[in-house]
DNA sequence: TCATTGACTTGATGGATATCTAATTAAGTA
DNA sequence: TACTTAATTAGATATCCATCAAGTCAATGA
């Protein structure tokens, strides 16, 4: 119970976070709230899948939808998709025989602005 | 020969990467050339290496100034400014004895602008 | 030339993680 | 109930990676 298991993105407590990290530096435990963030994103399978979902009609898809065009087995994509899931970047809601996966726009929108660059910064 | 070891984010070639992930799904050759970026943040103390780096008088640090507030050791830290230089993320310079190194704005305009939502995204 | 300081490289190690097969759960249907 | 399909969990394994101690390289100065 000392240490917990990396929260969601979303929910609450990231708000000091959404600062650009070109303005002034990202205290440690900033840094250790947003790193995992990355971390999710940093895998090429991770990154399509939440981009399909991302990019799909209505801002949700079936993981029916997402096991084609990919080089690994479904249980594969099952845990990329919990990794996603438990980070805060996508949520999942069964209905009927199938899961639909949507993308958290707010999560997404939060990293972008961490990396983004405001005009005229360090000139 | 077979597989090159990941080039840098800068450069070139990354052009048609610039695009938000909402916007289409990324294919499998984009994905495998921006996961390894964000893997690269995907580490708390190199966001707050590279936050360091990128927030500092200049847009530049020197490695002295970059050590100090770390529970790690000098070689642990000289290990994450190569990843960062190697993704292209920062760059560096010796200047005498001191090496600096500076932040690539590109490249982090470019991981911002992918993971943007803008407006109007997916009602 | 030798000593000092800053930064990096090397090599080893423990822990994390991506992947698979096999088994399981959930929902629908004959 | 039994069968089928969708999705996940469990367990095993091979690889990757963050870290450190020790050694090396680079620049400066006594």
């Amino acid at each position: 119970m000392s240490k917990q298991p990396v929260g969601p993105l979303t929910p609450v407590g990231m708000d000091d976070c959404r600062v650009p990290l070109v303005n002034e530096p990202l205290n440690a435990d900033q840094a250790e709230r947003l790193a995992p963030s990355f971390k999710a994103l940093g895998d090429p399978i991770r990154l399509r899948l939440l981009s399909l979902i991302a990019s799909h009609q209505g801002g949700e898809a079936c993981v029916c939808d997402l096991t084609d065009g990919f080089d690994v087995s479904a249980p594969t994509i099952s845990h990329h998709l919990k990794v996603l899931r438990e980070i805060g970047l996508v949520s999942s809601e069964r209905r009927g025989t199938w899961v639909y996966y949507r993308a958290e726009q707010s999560a997404l929108d939060l990293l972008s602005t961490v990396l983004s660059v405001p005009q005229g910064v360090n000139a």
